[in-house]
DNA sequence: GCGCCATCTGCACTCGTGTGCACAATAGGA
DNA sequence: TCCTATTGTGCACACGAGTGCAGATGGCGC
């Protein structure tokens, strides 16, 4: 199984100098004559020579490793997130270490991973970890980054999307629009960035008399908005919709528009959140919250950049605004 | 910057035992007593030890990491395929180190750092590797599997859609409905990929005795589409599209429908490819070429199985197959 | 010609882990 | 009681790279 690569020793063999020459070469800064130089360079591109990470980094105990723990990974919201992240990581030099917690895939065992591979940082943007993981990554001094998760104890550094305020730009929206029989849409098993986003709805609409009806249920993605819109119009009682993901939000429009015959936003009213792109397209044209990604990125990079060494976890809000398109009334 | 992690040595003196022991409690099937064994994984409990996965694959030369080297991650197709393969490999106890070539980002670059993290197989998604770089994995006994890349010299194991039989389903279907001006829309920087599907496209209609008109530009988006549709409709000349992508697709049949107000599939008919979640929703109901994942998935993980050091590569054809929905007359 | 300085090279140690080999300890049988 | 078989432990080396330190080499000025 072992693969013989080439190690700088034989590099070093083949060029006549000593390894430490070799070394020294692929090292910017470092004492080499020209001609050594040279030498080495020519030998090493004859026996396809490559640096060793793995060792480089045993020695020198840092790892250009970021650690992504996400599921779903083809959700255009998540994709779209690590896109940009992955990007940035790369401008910065760093490699991204993807883990798929997706499915019956253990989080528990994925953060030991993560643990055993000696990132730089873990950014989760998926399931709620819970509280005795980020104590393990706190004892073993693990950066961590929480996307959009809520976590009680602190030295955990937070990114989170101003929720409330825009379930709140929802509610308000929709009610001068006209709407009054509002509903909340939301995944079964959601998290509790979702949770905040209805609540910002229902106080809102508290704030102007109105009660509003839940619907839970699905996986949170397309299908929770068709079930949701297929039950929710039996009874009439229902005319302003806000869906906590534009996912959602897209299944609860075709199904309104192509399974129920609906005319929407005349005779219902929808609100996502996300902006993904296909909310932009014409076939949509949906209404929505818009949440930064660019913001979510700069605000990891900043992150990164604070010294690792301290350890109070810093909490960043970023900032939401309402699109309106046309699946609510102008 | 050196972060003082836990190491087995520390592990050994707080137990008491030598670090041996420690090395052979956490390694499967090795001899310890069962009360050093209790007495080492109490101490590392206490102390937070993590093996550290580098210095052990330094030791056993053999890496648990698969680099996947991709662009455009948000694309729904490509984040499809990252997913289902990262899934894949995790249930392998690999890791996936993502790569995100997209941008301005060297890919040649890119390939430096696989080769440098010594991992056990590099999955190309993206960009067209020049033989140069394919000649350097080959030289550092780097295992490498393009999907749907085409690559002239050996060794390299591929996986290729059958491109040409799904341009050719595409012809012959919208002939059969009657279409009969037919045109190819596709990216102006587009894959050996693509270029096959348009292909496959232009023979089928020249055995009906056809002739198809091209259009190329764009990033090979969603915009692709949207552009190509404005520019063929000015003159009237077109009532039949094959879009290389379900993406352009989706762009061209948004703008005929909305912008220009066209009846889809009365006056136009569209067929795409790859079959994406959104092709399927009811706001689309595209037609188009399925290329499935699971069987791309599966290729890769029969790929990974065999002995890494039979370096003659293999060629695996994915087959494809054509759904029919809305956007052609039935 | 001698001494000094600048410039480069190589030795040897280090990082954290796995493992072959020798040896200690213990139990069991004669 | 002594010998042997068994079982577990520790020593020491290896993996591949970076780097401080000492020493070698060469040039230059006196």
């Amino acid at each position: 199984m072992k693969r013989n690569f080439v190690t700088s020793a034989q590099v070093a063999d083949r060029a006549g100098v000593s390894r430490s020459a070799v070394s020294r070469t692929f090292t910017p800064g470092a004492y080499v004559s020209p001609e050594v130089r040279e030498k080495v360079l020519l030998a090493a591109e004859e026996m396809g020579y490559r640096i060793n990470r793995l060792a480089k980094s045993l020695l020198t105990s840092e790892s250009s490793l970021v650690a992504i723990l996400a599921s779903r990974l083809s959700e255009p919201f998540i994709a779209t997130q690590i896109d940009a992240l992955s990007a940035m990581l790369a401008d910065r030099e760093l490699q991204t270490l993807l883990l798929n917690s997706g499915a019956r895939r253990d989080i528990a065992a994925m953060m030991n991973l993560v643990l055993e591979y000696r990132v730089k940082a873990v950014i989760i943007l998926s399931g709620a970890p819970s509280e005795k993981l980020v104590e393990q990554c706190l004892k073993s001094r693990q950066r961590t980054i929480l996307i959009n998760r809520v976590q009680e104890s602190g030295n955990v550094d937070i990114i989170q999307t101003d929720d409330r305020t825009g379930g709140r730009l929802a509610a308000c929206h929709m009610i001068e629009r006209g709407y009054r029989r509002l509903a909340v849409v939301r995944g079964a098993s959601d998290t509790p960035s979702q949770r905040r986003r209805a609540q910002g709805f229902v106080e809102a609409a508290a704030e102007h008399g109105l009660t509003v009806r839940h619907w839970l249920g699905g996986d949170g993605g397309y299908e929770s908005g068709r079930d949701a819109a297929r039950e929710l119009r039996t009874s009439n009682a229902v005319d302003g919709v806000f869906c906590t993901t534009d996912r959602i939000a897209l299944g609860f429009l075709n199904t309104c528009r192509f399974d129920l015959g609906l005319d929407v936003p005349a005779e219902i009213g929808i609100v996502g959140f996300d902006d993904i792109e296909e909310a932009g397209w014409p076939s949509h044209a949906l209404t929505t919250i818009r949440q930064p990604v660019s913001a979510i990125v700069s605000a990891v990079a900043s992150i990164l950049e604070t010294d690792p060494s301290d350890i109070s976890g810093h909490a960043h809000v970023v900032p939401v605004e309402l699109i309106a398109r046309q699946t609510t009334r102008p």
